[in-house]
DNA sequence: CACCAGGCAAGTA
DNA sequence: TACTTGCATGGT
């Protein structure tokens, strides 16, 4: 018997497919982008790495020299661009001063440590720093974000007012301790989330996941 | 026009 | 501990 969770993973990879995630060309632009995203749609978020990486910035040491104003112009198009600033300057001093920007120091780091040493980042709450754990390093960390708890509570697999951590658990629970996996999972649930069960005007009719439930079973 | 997007920290009680 | 509010551009 497999749980529900596992069932509706299922159904949408066969529905949507692998989503090759997360759209980047190394580790460290997984990080920059994390931070970036937050709160902000995915295509404001491209036009910042763009105006990034072609002045050649996409650097932690290059980032971090350039003066707050500049570096405030370069992600305009993200949003919030002060707070970002303040925010990935933060991260660029925690990585450059305790771990070289090395990507190969941190992922040495025992996964729960490190999760706890990105927590102490200003500006780095559970999803950022699990979506580096994950996308970045390759962790087996599941990632919850607003989507998630929107599907999973409309269909009744979790409640509403679920903190992140317990949310965090159920899937843990309910899964093998797969990278592979989680990274497909949150990436098809942020598909789904887009696609068909947006805040305002969800889509519920074409959803692919609305036949998979028959008051509280699975079908 | 109003509302939201791959959150988080700081302030208040 | 549990709410509330500010942060900001760009798409629907």
């Amino acid at each position: 018997m497999r749980s529900k969770v596992s069932l509706i993973y299922r159904k949408l990879y066969d529905n949507f497919g692998p989503q090759a995630w997360w759209p980047a060309d190394s580790p460290f632009e997984v990080m920059i982008g994390a931070i970036l995203t937050q709160n902000t749609s995915w295509v404001n978020v491209e036009k910042a790495l763009i105006n990034i990486k072609q002045r050649n910035l996409l650097d932690p040491r290059k980032l971090y020299k350039l003066r707050d104003k500049e570096f405030a112009r370069l992600i305009r198009p993200a949003g919030y661009y002060n707070i970002k600033t303040k925010r990935l300057k933060a991260f660029l001093n925690f990585f450059i001063s305790k771990y070289s920007a090395n990507v190969k120091k941190l992922s040495l780091l025992r996964t729960n440590y490190l999760r706890k040493e990105l927590l102490s980042v200003k500006g780095i709450g559970p999803e950022t720093a699990d979506s580096i754990l994950l996308y970045a390093l390759n962790k087996p960390v599941f990632v919850i974000d607003a989507y998630t708890l929107r599907i999973f509570s409309r269909h009744n697999q979790l409640k509403e007012d679920v903190s992140y951590d317990e949310a965090q658990e159920f899937f843990m629970r309910s899964l093998s301790r797969n990278a592979k996996l989680f990274n497909e999972y949150h990436a098809l649930i942020v598909k789904l989330g887009k696609d068909y069960c947006r805040k305002t005007k969800p889509k519920c009719r074409a959803c692919p996941l609305r036949k998979c439930f028959n008051s509280g079973g699975f079908l």
